[in-house]
DNA sequence: CTGAAAGCGCTTACAG
DNA sequence: CTGAAAGCGCTTACAG
């Protein structure tokens, strides 16, 4: 492998020029430039970059604290893949690579140092995902002026934001979709109250209710998991009501396809004499039959827009500029996929 | 934050004593270390990462080359970001940290230098995922001495090998569930042929037919495309055969699920007139319903695997010796999980 | 057991 | 426009 001082000895320079040359300075000769050019394409020459980190003081690298412990096994790793793959595709093209710093130890974690992980690589900004609200280690993180964006998370710091999908408004176009094909019993089936998205998507369902003016119905709101099983109960005591819901909004769709289950299962014909609507647009939404109508999140677009917003955030050279930036890509739009889980009203 | 040289100047030493006494090396005097290590642990002093790699001239990462132009968008990431969480925890347990270096040159990709990446960082070793049998961009990679571990791709050089499930005895335990069952018109919907896992299952299902001196008819392979899609047109092929099969080994579970629906919609009874097995166990097997019968995949013990794996090639210092470590955990075991889409033959 | 020094591969003021 | 030199933060022979 060449280095910078065969490269220099070749091209007949100081590998200062090089140095130069190569980063694009302005003070070189074109010719010289080029000569150089020429040759480290040829040679395949990169900058090393532990020499080029240690001189310049930044990485150019962007760490990925994805927490794993918290999530169930097996569970919400899927779309959080997605997202990281479109989020490294978003910042590969602006020229920073991605570091995976999960913290490995058993959960008890004191030893969870995040912002010694930033210092020791020397990363230019830092991206959480699947971090609980209650870790302890992100406060540390947050207050400093590291740049940071955490995905469906609330965080907010000298350098630090969130970004999450328009859960409310995911959760308004579901309700008033059932509402258009003639519904009028809309029950929910919601996540675990103490998480963010949960909370969000009960309070675009509630508001749409209320613009729709229908009258919310506390029967008809029962607390499901974001899981398939949560969606099976859910859709179970929803069921037993004396007055059935004609049309099921679930928060998730796992929960959603839980439901249908329960649905099948007592007899009750999916879309004939309910209808389902879930959240988040999961592979398994598109392949069961009925197909699922549901509330897609995109990971693309998550993955892209949070990539921006930390660039933006590495790019601001005054800290406290954070609330002054745009921060409209904060909320990433959804999409209502309308499938063949929802039938008009006939009750 | 502080540095090497603070260090040495609150512990009243050299640097190069704290550089020691905090590696491990065995010639520092034991309450010097302890000193040294009561303070950094204080002070929170961590290496700097650049500084290190430069002077060791290694690096401590191991990059991981995830392509995912080839694949087609929002498919096949489930399994590989499960599989990714995985290796990067029994990474990070043997002290190493995971790059992602994935290409994001649009695909016709003369750039893709994996190679040269490897050298860029000092990688001290590379995972392949996603990778297509003929990306260009292996060979060089594969045939250096770079210690190197593909996933579900074959490839063998001086320091690479691969891992993949165990995707044959995988497909000869779903036939044998099913002779179990009393099925003997046992048909199977595979995947994409120049794709290995595809020829690999679809071997093991026609060894097992010849192990249970069942006949292997032409008409009862159709070929997918590991999709729903595939899996449906698959399934209406096989329904309009003069004679039916009683059941169907789909070599994967989206083409298993777009197959139970193509049944669903001709009138035909999953599990009564027609059973199912699927592969790869993906979350949408277990919400369905039926729930499908599957051959599982453990992503969890294929990213340690994975991982394991490589750290032995690391660890080895004779180039030529790949042949001669142990290689049984390059297969990784599946696991059959009997649900609710198979019954008894009854024809 | 410890320290002074060289060196890992770069970038960047500073001179010229 | 170019080069010599200092320095980024470490590790590791080499002396002692």
């Amino acid at each position: 492998m060449v280095d910078i001082r065969e490269l220099a000895r070749l091209s007949g320079v100081s590998i200062a020029t090089v140095s130069r040359a190569l980063n694009g300075r302005d003070n070189v000769r074109p010719e010289t430039r080029a000569r150089i050019q020429h040759l480290a394409q040829q040679l395949r020459y990169t900058a090393n970059a532990a020499g080029r980190a240690l001189a310049r003081q930044r990485s150019d690298l962007i760490g990925v604290i994805w927490e794993t412990r918290y999530a169930t096994p097996g569970r919400k790793h899927a779309f959080l893949g997605e997202l990281l793959v479109s989020l490294k595709e978003a910042l590969d093209e602006a020229g920073y690579h991605v570091l995976l710093v999960s913290p490995s130890q058993p959960l008890p974690a004191e030893g969870d140092d995040y912002l010694g992980i930033v210092r020791k690589y020397n990363l230019d900004g830092v991206v959480l995902m699947g971090v609980d609200e209650h870790a302890p280690a992100i406060g540390e993180l947050v207050e400093s002026t590291v740049a940071c964006v955490a995905l469906d998370l609330v965080v907010t710091g000298r350098r630090s934001t969130y970004i999450t999908s328009d859960n409310r408004a995911g959760a308004a176009a579901a309700v008033r979709h059932l509402h258009g094909l003639g519904h009028r019993r809309i029950a929910t089936i919601t996540g675990p109250r103490h998480l963010m998205p949960a909370k969000e998507r009960y309070i675009g369902y509630r508001e749409e209710l209320s613009r729709l003016r229908l009258p919310l119905r506390p029967a008809y709101v029962v607390e499901g998991d974001f899981f398939g099983e949560g969606g099976y109960a859910g859709m179970r005591r929803l069921l037993d009501l004396p007055q059935r819901p004609t049309a099921v909004f679930a928060a998730g769709d796992a929960m959603a396809i839980g439901a249908m289950r329960a649905a099948a299962m007592a007899g009750v014909a999916v879309p004939g004499e309910l209808a389902v609507v879930g959240f988040d647009g999961i592979e398994a939404a598109s392949l069961i039959y009925p197909a699922l109508t549901t509330v897609a999140q995109d990971a693309d677009r998550f993955g892209t827009a949070a990539a921006e917003l930390l660039l933006r955030l590495i790019g601001d050279p005054d800290a406290r500029q954070v609330h002054d930036i745009d921060l409209s890509p904060c909320i990433v739009p959804i999409r209502l996929v309308v499938r063949d889980s929802c039938g008009a009203a006939t009750t």
